[in-house]
DNA sequence: CATCGTATAGATACCGCTATCTGTGATGCT
DNA sequence: AGCATCACAGATAGCGGTATCTATACGATG
């Protein structure tokens, strides 16, 4: 442990002080600006810091009050395609409102994402923003009570960023995309393009992303006065390869099918693969659209016709929610979410 | 701020002392375990301690001298395509090594990549991670000797991911990967398949991964016998638009361009897409190749033919390296790169 | 029985900073 | 002149931990 007399520690406000012939608090009042300091001393202050290189340690300061404070992100893998977007919201809105930004993975394990927010709290972390699709269930809801009240009684705000919410009496802040309306708007324009067997591939079941987004399914196909075929839900997970499987099952037992609504924009790469596989054009013989709207669906081909997902916003409002608390700011936020029309989707034809 | 008898604040490590009946020292013990503390008295501090559901105070502990270390990325902006595999290495081997990994993005602001470097400084991150090319100016390199240096005499370390290193003399760890090597070999494989006439899309002058790869281009005709036409070096940057323009305006000029190798696979993207508009098959027609090997490069239409830049280990490496210094220990490392061969690139049809 | 080592717990002094209170000359006002 | 006011700087006391030294009880040892 470095003594006060070690050479070759760091720098602290005494010897800033001590080099410019004040005291400790002087030099503390110039680099917080917050009370009158006279011209002559406040340069002979600077004069000395400069010549230290000398910065303030930002334990130190938290521990006395005047904190850097600092919101975390926890995702299950950094890499999942719209991460990065949300991300990158959360990062711009903490560092706009002068936070840091912590960052940690959890690879989906109980055991990692308890360990995880265990150690923000010890960070004394202002938000904590868990990130990214979870399983619907009792033991769910419950996990997620708990360590937002773990977390409220250690003074950080737990916000679940597309996530569901555990409930309303539990301190947490919860931001949310409508993932029904966009369902529904997406089903309802393949329906008025004259569709009527319209597939959903790639059901993850126990996921409340995929119930939601099923549900806009079938009420838009109820409103249309359209008969919805249960066995065009076609089971699957989120995957490429997955929506490969399920568009090649479903060829093999039926071909009258003339639309498939792909749960994510990835399941709908695969989907466009296998039918490219199958000489299926796209969109003349079958028209193929997806949900999220990451990159990929501009540089699929034929250009991914998709519903748009407010990522960025997602994680901005994730920051800006958790930080301006009070009474009359809502704990719950749904982001609206629109249909984009590339190429991959077409009127149908007799 | 709160006082020690506020009601609401969190509990400390007295007060854990007080309901167990001990006195703080023991508590600390208990919690650090490394010294002996009699089982009795152990059991009662635990209990205090899990029913206050008290959590110890990182920036205190920081303050103490038995800190939790962090690393520090950061990223021009989080949405680059292989940011999220170089972040994710970066916080793999940060969790593995114990360390917590703080996020900051600079949207290329030199302004702001100074105030981010300052700020590490004072969270005294112990490695300060740069990410993304750089133009390698001689601003450049005295930026980063600057910040080099100022790191070294916070304790921290600064590591340039990436990025050309600044010189010998600078406190820094370099991580890179063979630009030139991957582009060599990827030019190499062309001209072993008959390539003669090959246009190298997206030149961004003066940034250095774009010289090495040049470099590598360049090595590889002259080792193969092959005369280079400089005027099929076309210039750009290293976006879709970019690489669909360059064609454009390569294909107005002149047909006789049998490969396409684009500097990056974003790149290829719009160079596939300009092709496509022209009617010019791939591969049947023109090869056209990447460099990245990013998700996307599998997901084009056809699938690309790139150079695998290892961008998950880069991220590992950044961490070890820093973390792990000793006088056996290198301060520089230059990670492999190889080709993997997709459905863009063909021999030349006679 | 005096002495000593050992195991365990407490006391104390910081770590580097900020909040708050306490001076102290210079100034303004009657 | 006498006194309140003000602008500024210093002294002091924590924030919540950990390192290190000290104190005590107890069994072993000669």
């Amino acid at each position: 442990m470095p003594k006060r007399n070690d050479p070759g520690r760091r720098p602290t406000l005494a010897d800033v002080a001590e080099r410019a012939g004040v005291s400790a608090m002087t030099v503390s009042r110039v680099i917080a600006g917050n009370y009158p300091v006279a011209p002559p001393t406040r340069s002979k202050v600077l004069r000395a810091m400069r010549d230290l290189d000398y910065v303030v340690n930002a334990h130190a300061r938290a521990l006395a009050g005047a904190t850097t404070k600092t919101v975390a992100l926890v995702l299950d893998d950094a890499t999942g395609p719209f991460f990065a977007f949300i991300a990158r919201g959360v990062e711009q809105q903490a560092t706009s409102e002068g936070r840091l930004c912590l960052l940690c993975t959890t690879h989906g394990d109980p055991e990692r994402e308890l360990a995880v927010v265990e150690l923000l709290r010890e960070q004394r972390a202002e938000a904590v923003i868990l990130v990214g699709g979870a399983q619907d269930s009792e033991t769910y809801t419950e996990r997620m009570s708990a360590f937002a009240r773990s977390l409220d009684k250690s003074g950080s705000r737990l916000v679940l960023c597309g996530r569901p919410s555990p409930g309303p009496d539990v301190p947490a802040t919860v931001v949310e995309y409508d993932n029904e309306g966009g369902a529904y708007a997406m089903t309802a324009y393949l329906l008025a393009n004259g569709h009527r067997r319209i597939a959903y591939v790639g059901r993850e079941i126990g996921l409340s992303t995929t119930d939601e987004r099923i549900a806009g399914f079938r009420r838009a196909h109820a409103d249309h006065g359209v008969a919805l075929d249960e066995s065009l839900i076609r089971p699957g997970t989120f995957s490429r390869e997955s929506g490969a499987a399920a568009t090649e099952a479903l060829w093999a037992e039926r071909t009258d099918v003339t639309a498939v609504f792909a749960a994510t924009d990835m399941v709908a790469a695969g989907v466009l693969k296998a039918l490219r596989g199958r000489g299926v054009r796209v969109p003349e013989d079958v028209s193929v659209v997806g949900f999220d709207d990451i990159p990929l669906a501009s540089d699929l081909t034929p250009a991914l016709t998709t519903v748009h997902v407010p990522h960025e916003q997602l994680g901005r409002e994730a920051v800006r929610l958790a930080l301006h608390r009070g009474p009359d700011q809502d704990d719950r936020v749904v982001l609206g979410t629109h249909i984009v029309i590339r190429e991959s989707a077409a009127p149908l034809r007799p």
